[in-house]
DNA sequence: GTGAAAGCGCTAACAC
DNA sequence: GTGTTAGCGCTTTCAC
């Protein structure tokens, strides 16, 4: 039944017989290679047009390269993920190369990644840009024993691999310092859930997390440490959010570790009434728009896309040591932090009269 | 150079030799055939793991089917499509098949979509879904003849493909009959380039213009019609929007062709000051937010995606009917068209002195 | 300038 | 139960 879908799609035999002549000789008008005469030419190419022929790209990487890039890329929904494939989009243009995406299926935990990852490499594509911080490294260096591999969003160091990755820890601390500055102590952090965020595992997630652990502690707030999880989606995060509220003394400031999370939680503090400041991180489009203004952490998701891309291109032209690429982030203050308030003169929170509770 | 990247996959022709068997026993063990004794089952599981042999999907598939399902989208900062996306996704959980997506270049008018379209044929997959408005019915069709395809949004009914779209004209009906029940009379229409409405075209937004006329010629508003393009983009609905307020006299609504344009649309009204009715059309999530709150028109992408897959998935399996299938659109009304005022009494608006520009 | 032949990794009929 | 064989569509020497 499914041997159907074969029938009519022409061969490169059938453009032969077409055209009179060998395989051979289709396959080098095909490759503009040398040795061909105008008139074979010629008849060959009308002969391709005639029957529709295509050349399999399966049947040609079996020799060669498939000139196939392949993109590994959980959720979708995520804005900032977009950006990323904006870029490596953008990056291959006027390249031989095309880009194929593979989606990672989301909340799969332990998963994760591996068989997106798989199925790109099952496919023959000649390197992979993938956003997977949960595959073990272990796994990743066999991958990338025989396929190029860029990973985005990766602390690790690899000397199989390479890696674009923002400086989480920098962009973390500078949302921290801000809501710090502004006068916050009671700030709760709401991130995604523990799986993503384990200590030492250097995932984006769990250097956030550090960051807000280390700053509340430095500013002498370790007693007022609020960490809310969630799965990834802004439905989600509003739950989360509304529970954080609803809870006895509520944070004066939530730090989002994204700003998809973020936008949920500044939906849920809308609703509760509360005057309560929201950052995020990321920068997506939607940061910005005025009925929002998200404080948040610009990184350009569209450069990284694309160095990520350029840098694997190197590494298929033959390059072998490894190159890791830090992204520099950077604050942007908006509103939604009260910083216009601040502005004019220093916000003057009431300090809680009990140890806020963990 | 690219020929590096092959050393170290391993071959079926390794593990064999690995196992101390032949070629065909380790393909036997791979399809789980009949025909194969414990013992060398065991001796095989161990080398493939050993050599981390993983079989290439395209050496298989030119025997017979790749298992792969090729996505073709356009603009992938469009949440709509990512809705699509995730429908899709889901209808192949549980199924041996894997989904790969390729993009098409954006704002790239004639060529939008062939290239990616063809990028996934000469790829293997054993059908295609696509959201391609602009590629001929006739290559379409030839597309057809040898790989299954469905499409998305496509209003032409062919006998070679099968389809899922939205009621267009149904859906921007009710957004124009719930403007103008509101009481406005100089509604503008904000879409895409010429190119993407051509009039009889059938593409989504060639029917949402068409209803947009229509639905003003019939309220006898035809002289206030006014049609403002931009590419896609929320910036460049920005722009576009606000170019259209800055001209004498500014409409009272905006009719934008969908969220993300309204969107850009709604950023231009909240700083132009004006008191203007924004809707769009698709019901992103964002729609919804309470800081937005835009009118639109709810179409589920999830739904459209995953019935498209089931249908491809039934053509795979042999089905050789067209199918078309019409997705009923419904009318979301949010406060972005003042329809909490107009509930508290018809929303009066002084007639225009003068018949509004065209 | 052109074509014959071998081989890429895998599957499926068919012998053994 | 196991191995031999003949392709699948294409590229690439290497003779002619």
């Amino acid at each position: 039944m499914t041997e159907a879908r074969r029938q009519g799609q022409a061969t490169i035999e059938d453009v032969a017989r077409a055209a009179g002549v060998s395989r051979a000789a289709v396959s080098k008008v095909l490759r503009n290679a040398y040795g061909v005469s105008p008139a074979m030419r010629d008849r060959v190419t009308t002969a391709i047009e005639e029957l529709n022929y295509r050349p399999r790209v399966a049947a040609r990487a079996m020799r060669g390269a498939s000139f196939t890039i392949g993109f590994e890329l959980p959720d979708f929904a995520n804005p900032f993920f977009t950006r990323l494939l904006a870029g490596a989009s953008a990056a291959l243009r006027d390249t031989r190369y095309q880009l194929i995406i593979a989606p990672a299926e989301p909340d799969a935990e332990e998963q994760e990644g591996y068989r997106a990852l798989e199925a790109l490499v099952d496919r023959q594509v000649d390197g992979v840009v993938a956003v997977s911080p949960l595959v073990s490294q272990e796994w990743l260096e066999r991958l990338a024993a025989h396929t190029p591999v860029v990973m985005l969003g990766r602390h690790d160091r690899s000397a199989r691999y390479d890696s674009v990755v923002g400086d989480d820890t920098a962009g973390a601390g500078s949302v921290m310092r801000h809501l710090i500055d502004l006068g916050h102590e009671r700030i709760a952090h709401l991130t995604r859930p523990e799986y993503v965020t384990v200590p030492g595992s250097g995932t984006p997630h769990a250097l956030r997390l550090e960051a807000y652990l280390d700053c509340m502690a430095e500013a002498g707030l370790g007693d007022n440490v609020r960490v809310a999880r969630c799965q990834e989606g802004e439905g989600r995060a509003y739950a989360a959010a509304a529970e954080l509220l609803a809870d006895g003394e509520p944070p004066t400031a939530i730090f989002a570790a994204h700003d998809e999370l973020a936008i949920g939680a500044l939906r849920a503090v809308a609703e509760s009434g509360h005057d309560i400041s929201v950052a995020g991180y990321d920068n997506i489009l939607l940061a910005g728009y005025p009925r929002i203004s998200l404080t948040t952490v610009e990184q350009s998701g569209e450069q990284m896309g694309e160095r990520a891309v350029e840098m694997l291109l190197q590494r298929i032209g033959g390059r072998t040591e490894a190159v890791h690429e830090v992204i520099t982030p950077e604050l942007v203050a908006r509103e939604s932090t009260r910083e216009a308030k601040a502005r004019r003169g220093r916000l003057r929170l009431a300090p809680a009269a009990v140890p806020w509770r963990r």
